[in-house]
DNA sequence: GAGTGAAACCGAACAGTGTTAGGTAAAACT
DNA sequence: AGTTTTACCTAACACTGTTCGGTTTCACTC
């Protein structure tokens, strides 16, 4: 076969492939021939579109990453604004919980990403934060989430698990336990984004600026 | 050549040469060859002392992390053996960036990392709080710790750094931004501890236990 | 001291990886 | 109608982690 009457492949058709794999069988199970195989093509073909699979999958984790909920940082509440982000930012990563190694070393010019920590950023400044503790927080509140998202309890990436698993044997038995740490996953990272967030509280007293002054200053 | 008269490898030797391979040049340049090599050894040797090379990571992360203090909790000081804990930790994290992938996918049977987990717990447990939190705890401070050493800012793994170089464009001279942007991760790092801290005070107000109280229960 | 078994190295190979070069036929454009 | 581009192909390259079987030497037992 040589050029086919109708396109086999194409780009959204690629990365919903990649996905799927990378959710059934995880991100180690990813390979070019496989995916391939998949779409019932031989590999090569695939760098007709991708130049290169880790622009695959920075294209991949950039549509994941896609529908985290910026929207409430609009009305000037930096602590709605915040909360949402960070919990909607978690639900997504949650979703595809294999792909999070990808998501998590760093954006690859990630354009929606950077969109939204602007976003993020002119919120913050437009609430009273001083740029530079923009920049902090959101970068802070980041880590909460990936954090969360990498060392989760639920998915036996943590060692706490193991000292739970000794102080309450009863909870030993597996189905118990997981059903069990997803919900502390759950309240622990609530716990820390609250605690966090009212952390910031006395903070923003001391350092907030008048709003018409909140502009970029270039420092 | 067989059998030399004197070992030409051992287990701290390998971990040795491997981590200096990921400190130079990065996790993804070392193999089982390239560190062969590096040792005056072909690959295949390597395999009497290490089973697989993850067995290998494995151990040397755990070296890696060795240090990490967790003495602060003995005295019953929750506040001061938490930020303790994650500021050394953090520590242990930046001083080998490049082998953070390693460790922050999980504990592989490492058995120091379990130690000191336990001894967390058993901290915050023993200065009073509920065996619950204490574990949501642990976990919440380690996501502070590993989020903020995988979103590093000077590492580039942030997108804030983009949006940083458009608000501040003369700070975007590479030496002056990496400078910065050192500065900014320390700095964003304590602020989240810290608030994080400040916020968790109450908390311990409201749910706090009497130390007689505090083994336990099996849930 | 001879014999035995384990230990510590080696060379060669297997099955897999991402990626590239060069070929072919159909589509799209001039 | 002729040309270029597109979208696929086969085959290969250079690499990876790992295993097999072999050789030599060490450490031990009788």
């Amino acid at each position: 076969m040589a050029r086919p009457k109708t396109p086999i492949l194409s780009k959204p058709g690629i990365r919903e492939a990649a996905l799927a794999i990378v959710d059934r069988d995880g991100l180690e199970k990813l390979s070019m021939r496989r995916l391939a195989q998949e779409l019932d093509v031989q590999a090569a073909s695939l760098y007709s579109h991708y130049r290169t699979k880790e622009e695959l999958l920075s294209d991949v984790a950039n549509e994941v990453t896609s529908h985290i909920d910026v929207s409430r940082f609009e009305d000037g509440d930096w602590r709605e604004g915040l909360a949402t982000w960070a919990r909607s930012y978690r639900a997504a990563l949650a979703e595809h919980p294999n792909l999070l190694p990808v998501i998590a070393s760093g954006p690859g010019r990630r354009e929606e990403a950077l969109r939204r920590a602007d976003v993020v950023h002119g919120g913050l400044v437009g609430a009273g934060w001083p740029p530079r503790y923009a920049t902090m927080i959101g970068a802070s509140t980041k880590y909460l989430v990936v954090g969360a998202a990498t060392q989760s309890f639920a998915r036996g990436f943590d060692d706490d698990v193991r000292v739970y698993q000794d102080r309450y044997p009863n909870l030993s038995q597996a189905h118990r336990l997981a059903e069990v740490a997803a919900q502390i996953d759950e309240d622990g990272f609530e716990l820390a984004l609250t605690a966090f967030l009212d952390g910031l509280a006395p903070v923003f007293e001391r350092v907030r600026v008048p709003v018409e002054d909140a502009e970029p200053s270039g420092e």
